[in-house]
Parts: structure tokens; sequence; C-alpha cells
DNA sequence: GCATGATACATACCATGATAATAAAAATGC
DNA sequence: GCATTTTTATTATCATGGTATGTATCATGC
């Protein structure tokens, strides 16, 4: 997250820049894109929040169902795809399977492989969710204020 | 952040939007303002870190340093400037007095209020970091790895 | 001029990101 | 074919975001 409110104009910029290589514009646009991003995650933060939800568990079922072919992946793969640390999707994994959102079954032939599914009630709740998501981050993309 | 390191693609999208009516080319372009942000904010946040400082610990610093007219902050007038809660802001603040960056004094009319300052180690701190900062921020938009 | 409410800041605790260390199983090599 | 290394997943602990609550001080109204 970038926490700053008002972004500094081009000439504070300057002021702490000046003596690199590298424009004030630049620096601006790099300043904005971080800005707009911190907002919009703010947004998609709340809005999953009031579902109950957050980002990383609602991502960890997209990777999931997404894949063609399958229906389930490893934690190992999970984690692959995801770009959080392995301890995290361990703990996601035990609060979505608390909720009874994913399956867990340990691998036939190596047992250290857990494959990881949707039960129905995961899939569901994926569409359930789905469309606020995308429509906050369309508001958000054609400069509206959801 | 946003933890997805493979952007879905467009038909993906389409297969999970195509019943609403926002186009998969601006939901797209959401995900992709997203994880640009979100890898930057990874590569500045390691940058703080090997500094032994952190994004809010900075952002910190520059509302102080670069209003005008004034040395000082309240901390409310700080809590307003950065997107953070106030308990996140006197939390910060205090291991940046622990680290002797700030001054805080008690106002002498209203003792609620505290005004912080930088200390010439805060101040040279700042100037340290800065530069690399700008920079990270400059390859990232040139579209260059550092 | 004292009770009541508002304001400024801090503390207590929870959620979720990280790294380091561990456990268990499989693969490798002599 | 057993010791060693590698792989897979988890547990332990820390850092830092949040909300809810607490404390001290100031402002207000009767």
């Amino acid at each position: 997250m970038f926490f700053l409110k008002d972004l500094p104009t081009r000439r504070m910029i300057e002021s702490y820049s000046g003596h690199y290589d590298t424009g004030p514009e630049t620096i601006r646009d790099g300043l904005t894109l971080l800005r707009r991003a911190s907002l919009l995650i703010r947004r998609l933060d709340a809005y999953f929040a009031r579902h109950g939800f957050s980002q990383l568990r609602f991502l960890f079922l997209i990777v999931i169902d997404r894949e063609e072919d399958r229906d389930s992946l490893t934690v190992g793969e999970i984690t692959e795809r995801l770009d959080v640390s392995g301890p995290v999707v361990a703990r996601t994994l035990r609060t979505l399977l608390d909720d009874g959102l994913v399956t867990k079954v340990t691998d036939k032939n190596d047992s250290r492989i857990r494959h990881i599914a949707l039960t129905p009630e995961g899939r569901e709740r994926l569409t359930t969710i789905l469309p606020g998501y995308f429509r906050i981050i369309a508001n958000e993309m054609e400069g509206e204020d959801p």
C-alpha cells in the first residue's frame, strides 16, 4: 500500500529529485500509479470484508477454478500462482477448509502432496462475489466512484 | 496487495464477466494496474527493508519535511496526510522516536496536542534514502527491472 | 463552576503479510 | 538397502495493517 493522500507537487518532487537524472514527471507518474492502485485495493478489500472474505481467499479460489482440464491444484501449485509465501497459503487454506469452501485430499502416490478442490459452496461463493468485484474495478477504470 | 502472478487471459475474464456490461479489456486494464503497482510496492518495500525502514516510516518523515513555513506537524495533521489509521501513526511515531529520527513536544496551550519535528538524523536519513526510492520508481516507469 | 460532550492521542487486541525452523515423505547415492 | 539430501507442507514467531476502547484535556451549557 501507498499511504500518501496528497501527492507531492511537481515542484516538490523537483526539490527532492533535482540532482538526479530522473525527470519529475516520471516520478509523479509512478506515485500516481501507486496511489490509484492503492485506492482500488482499498475498495476491493472493503468489498471483500463486507462479504466476510479477503482478496487472498478470493484469488485462492479463482486459481483453482480457472485451471482448465483439472478441478484441483496442489498446495505448491497454488503457491506458485499466487504471489504470497507458503505459510500464508497454508493458513488461508485452513480458513477455507474450516468454512467448507475447499477440500483437501492427500495424493495416492506421494503422500506429501495435497490436492485442493472447490466445494459446491466454494464455487457458489465465487460466483456470488465476482460481479461486484468486476464492477468495482470497472468503475475505477472508468474514473467513477462507486 | 494484489497477489496473482499471471493475469487471467481475455477469454478467461470473458467467461467470468460475460454476463455483465463491463468490457473484458477494462477489467484486464484494472488487473494490470493492480499487478504493476503491487510489484512496484514490493520493490520499494524491499528497498526500505534493506535500510531498516518502511514505506510508512519514510512517508511519515516526508510529510513533515515537505510542509512549508513550518518544521513540525501535530499527530493529527500527520494522520490527515497519511492514509492510515491513528493507532498506526501512533505506533510508527514511537518507533521513529526510539530511533531518534523525530522529536515530540507537547503544545503549550493545549496539552493534548503533540508537535512532531524531524531531528537532524531524521532529515539525513531521508536524504540518504530518497535517491534510491526515486530511482526504483523511475526504473519501473521506464519498464526496466532494476 | 461543574457536569457533559468533544477532541487528541494512546493502548489493547485482532488479521494477515513475512521469514525461520520443523516434520514427514520421497529421491538419491554409495 | 540404508544414510543423506531434497521436496512438500506446516508450525512458530515477528511486523504491521486494522477496529474498538481508554485516558487526558479542552470546550460548552446550565
